[in-house]
DNA sequence: CTGTTAGCGCATTCAC
DNA sequence: GTGAATGCGCTAACAG
């Protein structure tokens, strides 16, 4: 640690230790003369103050802690940069853990956090997370938390989601206009309220089409590529009239395009793919993959501001102040997909 | 903060605060029976220690630093997942700092870490850093550091590094074996050491083929992707001869693509790409890229492995431990770059 | 305007 | 084996 603290400032210039701290933080009660006087002696021997006594004693952190299933995925890495800008504007740290998409590791994260280390928490959930309970006691503590993108419903607090049942819906529909007529399918975090609207979107357009639903056409992935490959590909090689592909998360459409790979469904000619992305390449893609895009960046942005509004304006966080942003469908003309 | 405190906890048990304390940490001095005791009162209650104060006791955080330019970017969201993993095995929590690949903010944020916030720093530096006076302090207050990727030569200590000479060189003499004589070297961090060792291999391989350098073929990237686009079209409308692209990071191998692209050349016909990259998908891009895949997720276990010897085992770091890891040619087939 | 005093919650030294 | 006392470094209430 910085081994100059307040009291060796203090002998040095012959105040108490009490003058010398509200010197720094630049109370009011304290003369021009010896504010300036401190300060500069401060500067000098590069004194800094020890972060944890600070925080023991003003009872906060000025950490908030960003629990996220993985950062190997586009979308979180711009919500980082976009929450980490945030925190660092208002002077905060940022703690950052990862559940590795299993329920066990969030609740050991949750409840962990909940000892003050930090003053809030942002949190996207796990795959496997069907149940709030480890939730309850950051509600009981009064530690603000704001969900995003992957958020559970049941807990009333805010929410920075994208238009997902719309995105579904959209993405679908756009397929159906290609001239889709049996669309598989894939999605991740079927149990997540995230999964479920991006289904119900597919569904309901689906529907308005006047298309049957067809469970077979439904593949739940896990979080092995190759294993997600396999299955797609197995159901391609069974049921010849699939000819499009609505992936829930970038790498299941990656996963739909080995799998038409190998098992020769040419895209687009064969089979058209859509999927959720934040690939800035995708238009690279052989063939360029037509994508929803979500705002991840600016939904790290909103979430961390959401958060700091009641850290430091004391504004309780209300679910009612959830926001629902918008995705943008990126059409990349020669797929059709 | 978790509302229950070892002094609450003395009193329900009608023990001393220190006694509490000790039996809690295990200590040998406590009877089985009270052990037991105060452990299951304390779970019951859902006792957690208040990190602040233990660390501001026990001088130290359990905490480390990573600090990196950016994380919308494969490779540093692979290592972040390495870091964090050693991190949770050891029990020890970890800060996130961005640079967003300037100088100034890295000598802010090394300089803030100077305090005692965390036990140890994993740093990669900044595109922009040229200096290293900043780091000083660290040595000075003994806050292990170890540098990955991008690394500081001029600071003593341990560096985790792919072998980017050895890349570099393997890279262009791909090139150089698929026929191209004009190769563009494209390359953003080109007064950081792995610029550098990428570049001489890039050099070495020139000149083992009896090939000469031509400085015009040099093109330093920025931060703005369509600039670097940009750039590399208006080399590639002069030159004619230009027939292979070596791009030092993911982002300007794709600018190298949609340079090709809108100057009208053909890949790989007429130019041959290769570049370090961490995409899974690099097989599916148009054509395929062939990459130099660097070990992301084990550069981030190592450094911080390297980084809890230190900390945990009280193994001073050298500059001796430093590691060069492998990074793996990724031929893809059809595309000859 | 400045100093004295107290205490945040915990770990540890010293007593017994 | 347990309790009392001390202090990590800082902030804040209370005097003056």
């Amino acid at each position: 640690m910085s081994s100059v603290n307040l009291k060796q400032l203090a002998q040095a210039l012959d105040l108490s230790v009490s003058t010398v701290s509200r010197a720094l933080n630049d109370s009011y009660e304290i003369s021009a003369a010896t504010k300036e006087k401190v300060q500069l002696l401060a500067t000098q021997l590069g004194y800094q103050p020890n972060p944890y006594a600070s925080s023991l004693r003003r009872q906060q952190s000025r950490t908030i802690g960003v629990i996220i299933p993985e950062v190997a995925n586009n979308f979180f890495s711009l919500a980082i940069n976009g929450i980490e800008e945030v925190a660092r504007q208002n002077g905060y740290h940022v703690l950052i853990y990862l559940t590795h998409e299993t329920f066990a590791q969030e609740q050991t994260i949750v409840q962990h956090l909940a000892n003050g280390r930090v003053d809030g928490i942002l949190i996207s959930v796990s795959g496997e997370t069907q149940d709030a309970a480890h939730f309850a006691k950051l509600r009981e503590l009064n530690l603000p938390t704001v969900f995003f993108d992957r958020v559970c419903e049941e807990v009333a607090t805010a929410k920075i989601t994208t238009d997902d049942y719309d995105s579904g819906y959209r993405a679908t529909r756009h397929l159906l206009d290609m001239g889709c007529r049996r669309i598989m399918h894939l999605t991740l975090a079927h149990h997540l309220s995230i999964g479920q609207k991006r289904m119900r979107g597919y569904l309901d357009a689906l529907r308005d089409a006047d298309l049957p639903f067809d469970d077979t056409l439904l593949i739940r992935g896990g979080p092995n590529a190759a294993q997600n490959t396999a299955h797609v590909r197995q159901l391609l090689e069974q049921d010849a009239h699939i000819d499009g592909i609505f992936a829930s998360v970038e790498s299941l459409a990656i996963a739909g395009y080995r799998a038409c790979h190998q098992a020769g469904r040419r895209i687009p000619n064969d089979v058209k793919i859509i999927g959720f992305s934040n690939l800035e390449m995708a238009d690279l893609l052989d063939p360029p993959l037509t994508t929803i895009r979500q705002p991840a960046y600016a939904i790290g942005k909103e979430a961390a501001t959401l958060l700091f509004r009641a850290l430091l304006k004391n504004q309780p966080i209300l679910a009612s102040q959830s926001l629902e942003l918008k995705s943008e469908l990126v059409v990349r003309a020669s797929t059709g997909g």
